[in-house]
DNA sequence: CTGCATGCAAAATATTTGCAACAGC
DNA sequence: GCTGTTGCAAATATTTTGCATGCAG
């Protein structure tokens, strides 16, 4: 029985295609808007809302299964929970993103807990300034 | 003569009181959305659009006298390039946002410019987690 | 069956654009 | 006066909400 399933059903809420989808769609695309992950579901799933993507993010996010972070203009972009984690470079020239080992934030995490007991959130980050290319 | 008149004049563009008081309000405030600029603008000139502020808050960044970053949900906030530069810490939980020295990231940032060529903004980062009460 | 979930439409927000009137230089 | 600017309204874009129908358990 999959994890999504265990996880409804505990909150005595229940597993429906949809949301089957939205995560299969969020974990196959890596990161994802909820316009892209409803592109994604819709080639499966002719008819399906995109209320319903937003509704069903914002359940998965709650189940701990996906979370959200937030690349250069208001477009959240989400991406599942067990994915290797990796922090996020946005190029503000070209609007690249790299990915980058969440490791190289480790220091500044400890840092951080030690000086302000702010946990910080590593999956979450986003960092911007200029790539190689564009200074 | 302000800064800002130099720096439209140079570019054959005008000066204008909505400009200045939207520069004026950016400073007083320190962070705010251009929904937060505008209620400040309208204060002391009744009239002014929040189209104004939109395309005006555009400008500035385009000239370097203001940036923004996103803090928590898709909102923008903005403020001075001048004023001393930190760094946001969002609490994901209360929303809470703490104010950092930006020297706390000068070690990552030589880091990342050395293996990536990246050179990071330092004054356009949020870093986003639980804050000490929320813990 | 019962209540949670979905689809649909409409509302609420946030931001952008077209255009005519206006104003800085 | 010429051309950049503004205000207004409307168009977009994005996300949320109300409600009746539908379906998982």
């Amino acid at each position: 029985m999959s994890e999504l399933a265990n996880l409804l059903r505990d909150r005595g809420l229940r597993l429906t295609p949809q949301r089957q989808l939205v995560l299969d769609a969020v974990r196959r695309l890596g990161h994802a808007t909820p316009e892209q992950v409803h592109a994604a579901v819709v080639e499966h799933a002719a008819g399906v809302n995109i209320t319903t993507i937003y509704r069903t993010l914002e359940l998965l996010e709650e189940l701990d299964l996906v979370t959200h972070v937030h690349l250069s203009h208001g477009a959240p972009t989400y991406h599942d929970v067990n994915e290797e984690q990796h922090i996020h470079l946005v190029c503000r020239s070209c609007n690249a993103v790299q990915e980058l080992d969440p490791a190289t934030l480790d220091g500044l995490a400890k840092q951080l807990l030690e000086q302000r007991g702010f946990q910080m959130d590593i999956s979450h980050v986003a960092l911007f300034g200029l790539c190689g290319r564009c200074t």
